[in-house]
DNA sequence: CGCGCAATTGAGTCGACTCAACGTTGGTGG
DNA sequence: CCACCAACGTTGAGTCGACTCAATTGCGCG
């Protein structure tokens, strides 16, 4: 739950009624099982969920069969929250583990963008956050190499969890599949699996257990060309 | 101007008293000869741009050169409203062809952000609808075939000049080269020109002299796999 | 122990890329 | 007014990367 606070305030603060009051904005919880649906696409809702524990992604499947994935969704994170405004979801959320997900209702939203301006403002920011990090995906998929693209997600995936404390040194756990990391970088399971196996040879990375570890963080950072601005984690390094 | 109050009130109302609020933001304006930086990536700004006339876009350029375009934005578009609470941008904006630019000073923002919730919602809203494109645009450089991605540019464009009543029947001028067309959608130049002839041939749409033509809106859409309400159009057909 | 899912590896194909040349067009200055 | 230039568009040829198909290995769990 803690880590709604954390999320929420990653680049900026709220005082401590402040954040009670974030707390409170969960009013119930939620299981999800892997491979179900959190959120489904299309439909109207009047809650925004957030992730307390697990991973999900934000995802739309082609007539083709083909997923692509566009966000993934780690503890803190907001699945949703633009749904507070726009109401229906054009992509569906899907639960990639197990997940405990917190409810927001949209009128516990609108009571606190009503009384709490500085909550206003953090909410909003975090939806240009996500934003930014969109902005930096289709970067990724538009015109990085694969090595880079893959190398960049690893670094993404690293400061994220480690601004919510969900790293270990230099691992971290990421339950996906190479399947999920596929989709997310639209690449082939095939081509994936082996530029996984270049970032480990080349002592950058590796992806093993479900779990990364990162074997030359500098260097990683220069073969993704990653600069974390785009995060705006004012907290780390 | 008037673009900027169309495009604000998408999917919404405001009264005619807000509109004019909205009309206020934009203290000044500027123009920006093509092939110019309106907005320097990294710097810190207090301001936003809205594009009065011409197409601009927002791009990042790697260290190997090649440059990604992540937005392309039209007559009405704010060029970064996300720096309003961010400030600093990590991509820089650039004028395609010539713009007329309207500078909106932060603190115009701040003043209306607090006295008008109206307004404030619908820019939250505006920083919203921005994201369910780029997340379509992570759709497209991910999974959809090139074909089928540039028809769904054709179709977006189309369907976001026509909200602002620049369409001509089924035809639109989209003053930008084939690199620009390429830079946005993830390819190389030639492939760009071949698929765009494809388009051609297929009696789908055309591209030339800087305009399209879409022949068989129908098809061209089934081919994009194009679904508008990512637009958030509540106007439109 | 064995089933099932995930990861890995090999082989062959095709798409998308680069390099390079040529055509077209619109603007500019002699 | 025309010739030239530069930028953009088009086309051909050859290469390489990324894909698919398919088979095998590894591993966690009932």
């Amino acid at each position: 739950m803690d880590h709604l606070v954390t999320r929420v305030t990653w680049s900026g603060t709220l005082s401590e009624r402040e954040q009670a009051q974030v707390r409170r904005l969960v009013t119930h919880r939620r299981l999800f099982a892997a491979n179900s649906e959190i959120v489904p696409a299309g439909v109207r809702i009047d809650f925004s969920s957030v992730i307390l524990s697990g991973v999900s992604c934000r995802q739309k499947i082609l007539n083709s069969g083909v997923r692509q994935i566009t966000a993934l969704q780690i503890s803190g994170d907001f699945c949703d929250l633009h749904s507070y405004m726009v109401k229906t979801m054009e992509e569906s959320v899907f639960a990639i583990t197990d997940c405990e997900v917190g409810i927001v209702p949209h009128k516990e939203i609108d009571r606190v963008v009503e009384q709490e301006p500085n909550i206003a403002r953090q909410l909003w920011l975090y939806t240009l956050i996500d934003a930014s990090i969109y902005r930096e995906w289709i970067v990724s998929l538009g015109r990085r190499p694969v090595l880079s693209r893959l190398a960049h997600l690893i670094c993404e995936m690293y400061l994220r969890l480690k601004a919510v404390g969900l790293v270990n040194g230099m691992s971290y756990s990421l339950p996906v599949t190479q399947q999920d990391i596929s989709d997310a970088m639209g690449t082939s399971l095939v081509h994936t699996n082996r530029t996984l196996a270049r970032l480990r040879q080349e002592r950058l990375a590796t992806f093993a257990n479900r779990a990364v570890t990162i074997h030359n963080w500098a260097e990683l950072q220069r073969v993704a060309e990653f600069d974390p601005t785009y995060l705006h984690l004012h907290l780390v390094e």
